[in-house]
Formats: C-alpha cells, structure tokens, sequence
DNA sequence: GCCAACGTTGGC
DNA sequence: GCCAACGTTGGC
C-alpha cells in the first residue's frame, strides 16, 4: 500500500457535555440522533474538531460535573466541521464578538449517537485501571472539552462498558 | 460551594 | 513579550 499522511481512521475522541445541559439522553432524543456540537470556544479543542475529526470518527460522551461524572456512550461524527453560527448571534450564549463571519473563528461538527452505556463509566472507576494512566481525561488539571483518545484506551473502554 | 488549574486579556 | 488579574472549568 502506498505510504499515506493520513491518520488511519476511524480516530477516537471524548466530548464533554455537562449532563444537566446536554445530555447523552437528549442526543438520543434529537432529531435524527443528531447534534451540531456548538459552542466550543477553546483554540485547542477547536483545532481539533477543524483539523481532525474526519466522517465516520468514533467518540466517547462524557458528562462533566454530573453526579457521578460519567463516559455515558458513543457517538460519531456525521458531519466535518462547518462555522458555528451561535458565535455570530448576539442573543447565543457563546456569542463572540471579535468573530467575523467572513472568517470564522469557531467550528463545529454534527455528532450522532450510536449507543448509551446500560452502565455509565464514572470517573472514579476509569482512575484505578492501569492501562487508562495516561488518558488525557485523566491528566491533572485537564479541562480540554474535546479530546484524542488513543485506539488502545478506546477499546479497552468499549470492553468495560461491555460487561 | 470551594478552589486548583488553566486560558485569556490587557497594562506596561 | 512579560506577567498579574481575571474568568472559567470541573472535580471534589
């Protein structure tokens, strides 16, 4: 096979939602299954839905500051990234001001959900396996809304939600 | 609700 | 370009 650039795919991801704001339920009940994931108004998260999330890319729901704070599912990525438009609308909450919509700032890509863990993954659990060590979710300090996660950490994961 | 860690802003 | 101040995230 000819020698590729390219990152072999699917790649694997974790989103965070807070639960209470948008919850791996309300993926499920969305038209479609589907969401635009707007609203991420971080450089690194963002250069990551715009760089290298591709069609077809595996990702991991997470519920941030949730009761327990949980990996609650899988979803995947329907559409590459596109503008967010909540950033040029004054009433959004993640209106921004310095945007220009002749040049966009901020992107997004649509997710659909795939499954709901019958068991959520809380982080308390994923902290005492050994081979999730260097898990950026797990790094102290992390705050990043949307993640690589590594094919080994992926499957190993998609294991435990199996049991 | 507290607070540590982080990212961003803005004065200089 | 430095860095203090501020706002936000998110675990606990």
């Amino acid at each position: 096979m000819a020698k590729s650039s390219d990152e072999p795919h699917p790649q694997y991801w974790l989103l965070k939602s807070e639960a209470s704001c948008f919850s791996i339920d309300d993926l499920a009940r969305a038209p479609k299954q589907t969401t635009c994931w707007d609203g991420v108004r971080n450089y690194q998260a963002r250069n990551y839905m715009r760089d290298s999330m591709k069609l077809g890319d595996l990702v991991f729901f997470y519920h941030s500051n949730s009761e327990p704070s949980a990996i609650a599912g899988i979803a995947k990525i329907v559409k590459e990234s596109y503008p967010d438009h909540t950033a040029f609308d004054p009433q959004d909450m993640h209106y921004d001001a310095k945007s220009d919509a002749k040049k966009p700032t901020w992107m997004m890509v649509d997710i659909e959900h795939v499954e709901t863990f019958k068991k959520p993954l809380p982080l308390e659990l994923l902290r005492k396996i050994p081979g999730l060590a260097d898990m950026v979710l797990l790094q102290k300090g992390s705050r990043l809304s949307v993640q690589p996660v590594a094919a080994k950490e992926w499957n190993l994961i998609v294991k435990m939600a199996a049991k």
